[in-house]
DNA sequence: TAGTGAATTTGCGGATTCGC
DNA sequence: GCGAATCCGCAAATTCACTA
């Protein structure tokens, strides 16, 4: 049972979960967009971003668009994609030096080959009955989206975009790029498909996209 | 061409309502 | 009673159209 407190609290923090994972998967968005996702009022909206700004989570810059005041645009700041998993960024990271100390580049690319061999027999075991490329698409999204990738699939022009908002190894990937390039082989592999990486977290993008066509026949 | 005011759009803040 | 959300009126910032 919760105490009254509790459920206040609670009340909050829903509100301002929601408007961080909508920023988080959305992008920077003005105050009524932002608004419209939640479900509330603008003045509602704003009420919850103020108390994120405070906690430094979000900010907000003006963006004249046009006619009229110029749009409050609010962003996640980086206290606030801090918040979404990537705990074990600094072990990881270490584990990744220690390899390259004691076995040196060939060690890394055995570790990162095993890596990409484990996740390949993975998502073939789940795609493997599956003969239309958008539902292995988006079992594909299913999966990362389990693993903390915040993975969803979009129709795109000639084919699929599988998104991905946040990236749960970024630390261990910036560490060593190898593990983006596997990652995109098996992709490849695992759809049989000519997929190629549109937008990348580690290139200074906000979210990391691959887009997904049926290879020539 | 520059100045000015109307139009447009959004933000702000106080009062009020609602739900627990 | 308290905090969250809404309502409502006003202020602010910008563009656009008109006029001298």
């Amino acid at each position: 049972m919760l105490t009254k407190f509790e459920v206040e609290m609670n009340t909050s923090i829903i509100a301002n979960d929601r408007a961080i994972r909508i920023l988080k998967n959305k992008g920077a968005l003005p105050l009524t967009q932002l608004a419209r996702e939640l479900g509330l009022t603008n003045e509602g909206a704003r009420f919850n971003l103020i108390k994120l700004a405070k906690e430094g989570l979000v900010s907000a810059s003006a963006v004249v668009t046009g006619r009229g005041r110029p749009k409050q645009v609010w962003a996640l700041t980086g206290a606030g994609h801090a918040l979404f998993p990537d705990a074990h960024a600094e072990v990881a990271v270490k584990l990744i030096e220690q390899v390259k100390t004691l076995f040196g580049e060939e060690g890394i690319r055995a570790v990162i080959s095993a890596s990409a061999q484990d996740a390949r027999l993975r998502y073939q075991a789940a795609l493997g009955g599956l003969q239309d490329l958008e539902a292995k698409v988006k079992t594909l999204a299913a999966l990362r989206d389990q693993e903390g990738y915040m993975a969803r699939c979009e129709q795109a022009e000639q084919g699929y975009l599988l998104i991905e908002d946040h990236c749960p190894i970024c630390s261990a990937a910036a560490a060593c790029q190898n593990f983006c390039s596997s990652e995109l082989q098996v992709f490849r592999d695992v759809l049989q498909a000519d997929v190629s990486r549109t937008e990348h977290v580690l290139g200074g993008g906000r979210r990391c996209a691959y887009k997904i066509v049926p290879l020539k026949q």
